[in-house]
RNA sequence: CGGGAUGUAGCGCAGUCCGGUAGCGCACCUGCUUUGGGAGCAGGGGGCCCCAGGUUCAAAUCCUGGUAUCCCGACCA
């Protein structure tokens, strides 16, 4: 009626923009690229930080906060870190405005060049190792475990609300440490991490795995990732964990004395999670009715509705259930807006994701029950008054298990072992294609020819994975596992 | 950044070909009647027709240039 979201069968990438905007998760704005991000849609992304921030300050880490400006010499010292993201800067030249001569408005002062531009950050290794450098002399000084959160700008020529934006909200976590050994625990712990929040908060099954040197960050030296496979059959990168070796400390030239009085380079991590992670969300449970929103992450778990308006008795029956849910720390609305009859409230929850809803009416109370209707499955069944609030709490750990089970489900249905290439087309051809575990021959050349062909990527190369020997899909060579392939975001 | 499409009320659109007082549906406001899946009737408010130039007596409409959004490519979290 009011809000028709298209089918997602019908225009997948239409059914997304209608969710987050008719779900008032977000808007584009004024400035090309970059969004609003709405209150509810703020809500969300809240309950993520929140939730991403606890996990990482129990595993030690501290927040701190670095500038949005970076001198263009910083970028520079570590060639492959400029060479990834020099195409896609933001750079300040000038510090003040003056009126036009000729009255037209404001225009940029030529007299207030910056003698050196200073790059909006698209990522800040740079700042960060730059300042490290000050921090950092004995090993006693490590491992050095700081994150921020923050937002960078990456001047994206095409963008897509939540997974592409020219600005973007995300933390980077920037660890130092003594050994090796020591850098790359941090990266496999924060992996872990990544993929234990995407699986057991927002309900989406991802792979674990290492990325291809083609697909690896700028300036790493082994990056890993979980990825995700959404609705429509394509992967989404939801998650970076990078070793960085030595890399950042040589070009820094941050160094620090062992126990045994010598110098040496520092080792490295970094680490992220976007908003981009609305996206993965969004497109994992959402449907043709609006969002669905796992009970862990949605700002309001419950919705109480009073059939078919609030009255003295119907009031006094809600306002308990509330205490009650409140008191086992579930987040409640009682809808009493005059305006609105029950049917409308209905889709409007439905729209926004509430995951469960409660109807209360004269009919219900003579019965002593309420009707609670799950938002995942749109069943509606009337539960008992009393003790409903412990009915609910067990729904929604119901719903939040199911949603995962749902999603992992599919993601089972659409990953396909191939051994041909012709197989592996056809999969990557369909409407939606799905992962495909295939043999490749290590080589950048012949991942470059098949994503020529096909359009597919190495998403990556997953870390359980047994040794297989076989042979390449396209080049015929041997190799000695799979991969996993996809047509990625 | 290349190709295509589209910018008219908060949203969805008609009007543009063929220039002549800016319309419809939803939403919004007021009132009454309603209310177990997006209510009905009546009345009302809201527009630099994306922006800037040009042509013309006259431009939403024709011309030029911008700009934004969406789709397809290349690039990327």
């Amino acid at each position: 009626m009011a809000k028709e979201i298209t089918g997602r069968t019908e225009d997948y990438s239409q059914w997304y923009i209608d969710i987050v905007k008719k779900a008032n998760l977000a808007d584009n704005s004024a400035v090309r690229g970059c969004m609003v991000i709405k209150p509810y849609g703020f809500a969300i992304w809240e309950n993520i930080r929140d939730q991403l921030d606890r996990m990482f300050k129990e595993t030690g880490h501290v927040n701190a906060y670095f500038p949005l400006f970076i001198p263009k010499s910083f970028l520079s010292k570590e060639a492959e870190h400029v060479e990834g993201f020099a195409k896609e800067c933001a750079i300040v030249t000038h510090h003040r405005l003056m009126n036009a001569p000729d009255g037209s408005g404001v225009v940029v002062d030529p007299e207030a060049r910056l003698e050196e531009e200073l790059i909006v950050r698209p990522t800040s290794e740079t700042i960060i190792w730059h300042t490290y450098k000050d921090w950092i002399n004995s090993y006693r000084d490590l491992p050095l475990l700081i994150n921020q959160w923050a937002n960078v700008v990456r001047w994206e020529l095409r963008t897509r609300l939540f997974l592409r934006t020219a600005e973007f909200l995300w933390q980077e976590g920037h660890t130092a440490h003594a050994t090796k050994e020591e850098a790359m625990e941090e990266t496999l712990r924060i992996l872990d991490i990544y993929a234990r929040f995407a699986e057991e908060y927002m309900a989406m099954p991802v792979i674990k795995g290492i990325k291809t040197a083609n697909e690896r960050f700028a300036g790493a030296e082994e990056t890993f990732c979980i990825e995700a496979l959404m609705q429509d059959g394509k992967a989404l990168q939801a998650g970076t964990s990078h070793f960085l070796g030595q890399n950042f400390a040589k070009a820094f030239d941050v160094k620090f004395l062992n126990e045994n009085n010598q110098e040496e380079f520092v080792w490295a991590t970094s680490w992220g999670v976007s908003t981009r992670l609305m996206g993965g969300l969004i497109m994992t449970h959402s449907d043709d009715e609006g969002l669905v929103l796992p009970p862990k992450l949605a700002p309001t778990q419950v919705a109480i509705v009073p059939i078919p308006k609030p009255a003295t008795e119907i009031d006094e029956v809600a306002q308990k259930i509330m205490n009650a849910l409140k008191a086992r720390g579930i987040t409640c609305i009682y809808d009493t807006d005059m305006k609105k009859r029950p049917g409308f409230k209905f889709a409007e929850q439905e729209l926004k994701g509430i995951p469960v809803r409660l109807a209360i009416g004269q009919r219900d109370l003579e019965n002593g029950v309420v009707e609670v209707a799950r938002r995942d499955t749109k069943e509606k069944t009337s539960v008992a008054l009393d003790g409903v609030d412990r009915y609910v709490e067990d729904l929604l750990k119901d719903i939040q298990n199911s949603l995962f089970q749902r999603a992992k489900d599919f993601r089972t249905e659409k990953t396909f072992r191939v051994d041909t290439f012709d197989d592996f087309k056809s999969i990557i051809d369909e409407d939606i294609p799905g992962f495909v575990s295939a043999h490749w021959d290590g080589t950048t050349e012949t991942e470059l020819k098949i994503k020529e062909l096909t359009k597919a990527t190495i998403r990556c190369i997953p870390l359980e994975n047994d040794p297989e020997e076989g042979v390449c899909i396209l080049t015929g060579k041997p190799s000695s596992q799979r991969v996993l392939f996809a047509k990625a975001y």
